[in-house]
DNA sequence: CCTATGAGGGTTTTT
DNA sequence: CCCTCATAGG
């Protein structure tokens, strides 16, 4: 009985006699030895205390490159080592699931040990985790579907539609981005009901809205990701014996990356760290829960211990609703927590650092925090000024072959970006290079519509209410069942009080044509088939419902003697006849989507080598929670490209940040946000904190988008970096807007602090002072410059001021876009603006 | 009900 | 530029 209760099952939780204790749980004070010193030798003064602090909280101002994540697992480890703490008692926080995998092998590695039982992964993953196994009291199938924000998308999309929402502006991005505020801020639809203003129609219709969204996914039987983390925390609200019994349990938490927390990730962790009243602790008691030697003398179990591990610096998701003050007022929410600061960083060279430090002090508002290492200052950050998003990117794949040649690592090497859409000039240049590279995240594998689809029948067996997952499937491949028919089983459905599924399944009386009623039939029957085939077999009589017994196993979850996913999915996809039609289709792009299919089967079956005893509904979650950053395969020799969001927490030997310019860092949609630029140089400071030895920083001239092209200017965060800190080997500063008369970098400057020069300031603080144009290095000239009359054609001989003479081997676009296209004699082909370019016809 | 065609619109970042 | 959506014709 003892286990009833218990969230993981085979793991001990039997406290009171854990060896070393000397009868309280936790050992607080009980004079233990601490951790061996294993585990705190080679490590500086600040991180030993970090290790070695015991107490109700701890923060630990952890800047980049500090070593956090060793602080952290060897936190860890000094809490099972010491036998404070049973690995089953210890829940900790990561940001990506491939953090968590990470921070598992080197606790394991330090202890020597598999650490069974301890809870190492994301929010998101907690929480469905814990969701599942409290399924039930939170009203919920414990194979709820996860959708994510493309599936949110489809369902807005029809309610707005169906409501004529879009005459007042409604659209599913900027409906579904409202909604998700308002969960990030722990604020359900009775809430805003009691909030809004009826009488403004708008808020009146967005009521309905959400009203009608919220309605949707319960029916279905799914959550969004902002659900996930809201419906734990109502849960544990609604439920005060069921929090009882994860407080009881997790012990010591820690979270890492706690300024990117939002208001309902936070109200989680205060969940977890509330104590057990008296009354709680007897009641669990009574009903058999192991609680002896937990409580204090006055028969409550204390709050946990809550570690967090962050830097306000670092903070980069507050449009994901990540609240800066969750960590600047953690000494406030947390009376009496112990502050560590981490200041050394082992990461970066000393330029590297000086750049980061000098951009990062100009946000105001900031604790001071100053970055510093003992291995020198290394080289210089190397800029260079493109003509083009294409010339930029032939510099960024030059410099990683002469890098290579020089002995580097291609996967020693990334590339950063603001928008995903930067990628494109990068992926072109790079693949005519001959560049084994990788993009990171971006449009992912399980994008793609065949995989969605392939998908959305996995999810139809596992979740029979999820309705959007059956109409996706519905027609997919064609089967001639149009929207009309749809509408009319949706009717069917609604009137007979039955769900689409069962509605599929007495399709017979609808009176649709005989060839309709026959496919739908048909495709009910091989769901259900499909269904049948993961009731496990000795279990005969028992419902598919899930039982009160949280350690029991749900059908879809994988039971003895079920089939396994890949099976279930090579049978949906051969008898829906999925794979066959896109085989058999004549567009050549079909033999692909085949093989990606093929390629989710063969994933399937990696899946269950990895995770023996797992079911389908596990695969789906895992699928669901998969991060940009998790995919990141780091035995791959290849260089990774990815977004400066998903850069956070990783580190590399070279870095090239690209796009360093207005209105793409900081982006333009920020900057009239309040708190937009200052995050936006925080995720400029993020990038350069990244590189370990060398750090490029590219931007070009004119940049396209959308199809056309656009003058682009220097982003304002260049002038923070001291100028001695940088060799450009092309610089930005003497390159004229569009007729200007003035240097670009006036034309960035837009926080009234005067005219500023590129690389002017050495120390921040202090407004700049002019500087002569000629100390520019590669300065190009000063001379307005114009080309827009100048005719050229192929065969032309030009000279250009940097590149020398070359001959132009064609011209294309027009007008002010016109480019030419030349051989260099020494400088190799390039594309050259020819409005802008410093050229001459000979 | 399916397919081809053209117009229109859109992108910041992501669990 | 690329993707989605509406429309018309098969």
């Amino acid at each position: 009985m003892s286990t009833l209760f218990e969230p993981d099952a085979p793991t001990p939780i039997i406290v009171h006699d854990a060896p070393g204790g000397s009868g309280g749980g936790s050992n607080r004070g009980a004079g233990h030895a601490g951790p061996s010193s294993r585990l705190t030798d080679g490590l500086n003064p600040p991180q030993r205390e970090a290790v070695e602090y015991r107490g109700p909280a701890l923060l630990i101002v952890a800047g980049a490159g500090s070593g956090k994540t060793r602080v952290l697992t060897h936190r860890i480890a000094g809490l099972i080592e010491t036998r404070e703490a049973w690995p089953s008692q210890i829940l900790a926080i990561t940001f990506t699931n491939k953090a968590a995998a990470e921070m598992r092998e080197r606790v394991s590695a330090l202890l020597g040990q598999a650490s069974e039982g301890m809870w190492i992964s994301t929010f998101h993953s907690a929480c469905v985790r814990i969701l599942r196994r409290e399924s039930e009291k939170a009203g919920l199938t414990s194979t709820f579907t996860i959708y994510d924000s493309a599936d949110s998308r489809t369902v807005l999309k029809r309610i707005i539609k169906a409501l004529d929402a879009d005459t007042l502006g409604f659209t599913p991005g900027n409906a579904g981005a409202q909604i998700s505020k308002l969960k990030n801020e722990l604020t359900d639809v009775d809430a805003y009901a009691r909030s809004a203003n009826m009488s403004d129609p708008k808020q009146a219709v967005f009521l309905e809205i959400f009203r009608q969204y919220t309605r949707t996914l319960r029916s279905a039987g799914a959550l969004d990701f902002d659900d996930l983390i809201g419906e734990t925390v109502y849960l544990f609200r609604a439920f005060p014996e069921t929090a009882a019994l994860y407080r009881r349990r997790f012990r010591h938490i820690l979270v890492d990356e706690y300024q990117d927390t939002n208001h309902a990730q936070y109200s989680l962790i205060r969940e977890l760290t509330r104590p057990v009243s008296r009354e709680l602790v007897v009641e669990m008691e009574n009903k058999g829960v192991l609680v002896r030697g937990l409580e204090d003398e006055t028969g409550i179990i204390p709050g946990a211990s809550l570690t967090v591990v962050g830097d306000s610096d670092q903070s980069i998701y507050a449009f994901r609703g990540a609240d800066i003050r969750n960590i600047t007022e953690f000494e406030r929410d947390f009376p009496g927590a112990r502050v560590v600061l981490l200041e050394q960083n082992y990461r970066s060279t000393q330029n590297i650092l000086s750049a980061a430090n000098s951009v990062i002090s100009n946000n105001f508002d900031r604790k001071a925090k100053n970055l510093f290492t003992t291995v020198g200052d290394g080289d210089k950050i190397t800029g260079y000024t493109g003509y083009s998003g294409h010339d930029e990117a032939q510099f960024v794949a030059d410099e990683i072959e002469a890098l290579h040649r020089k002995g580097m690592a291609y996967r020693d090497i990334a590339v950063f970006y603001r928008t995903n859409a930067q990628t494109r000039a990068l992926e072109e240049i790079f693949v005519r290079s001959a560049l084994p590279y990788r993009v990171v995240g971006g449009t992912k594998f399980y994008e793609r519509a065949e995989i969605k689809d392939a998908m959305a029948y996995l999810i139809a067996v596992a979740n029979p209410l999820d309705e959007l997952a059956i109409r996706r499937i519905l027609n997919t491949p064609k089967r001639g069942i149009g929207p009309a028919t749809e509408t009319q089983l949706a009717q069917f459905a609604e009137t007979n009080g039955l769900s689409f599924r069962a509605a599929m399944r007495e399709a017979g009386s609808l009176g649709l044509g005989p060839k309709v009623t026959n496919a739908i039939l048909q495709l009910a029957a091989v769901l259900d088939q499909a269904a049948a085939m993961l009731v496990p077999v000795q279990a005969d009589d028992a419902a598919p419902t899930p039982s009160d017994d949280p350690n029991a196993e749900p059908d879809a979850r994988g039971g003895v003697g079920a089939a396994k996913v890949s099976e279930v999915l090579t049978f949906l996809m051969t008898e829906s006849g999925l794979l066959e039609a896109l085989r058999r289709s004549r567009d050549p792009q079909d033999e692909t989507r085949a093989e990606n299919v093929e390629e989710l089967v063969a994933q399937t079956k990696d899946f269950e080598k990895e995770n023996p005893g797992s079911g389908l509904v596990d695969f789906l979650t895992q699928v669901s929670l998969v991060a940009a950053a998790d995919d990141l395969d780091d035995s791959s020799g290849t260089v990774s490209l990815m977004t400066l969001h998903t850069a956070k927490g990783l580190e590399y030997d070279a870095v090239f940040l690209t796009g360093i310019e207005e209105d793409l860092l900081p982006h333009k949609m920020s900057a009239n946000e309040p708190g937009g630029p200052a995050e936006e140089r925080r995720l400029f400071y993020v990038g350069i904190t990244r590189a370990r030895q060398r750090l490029y920083l590219s931007l070009a001239m004119t940049r396209s988008q959308f199809g056309d092209t656009s003058v682009a200017m220097p982003s304002r965060y260049l002038q923070e970096i001291p100028a001695d800190l940088i060799d450009w080997r092309q610089s930005p500063g003497m390159a004229n807007s569009r007729g200007g008369t003035q240097p670009r970098a006036l034309n960035a400057r837009r926080d009234g602090r005067g005219p500023g020069q590129y690389g002017y300031s050495s120390d921040p603080t202090l407004p700049p002072a002019p500087r002569p144009k000629t100390e520019w290095p590669n300065a190009i000239g000063a001379q307005v410059r114009d080309n827009g009359d100048l005719e050229l054609a192929a065969g032309d001989r030009i000279r250009h001021t940097n590149f020398g003479e070359g001959r132009v081997s064609q011209v294309t676009g027009e007008g002010t876009k016109r480019v030419a296209h030349v051989q260099f004699d020494t400088a190799g082909a390039k594309k050259l603006l020819i409005k802008i370019a410093p050229i001459e016809k000979l």
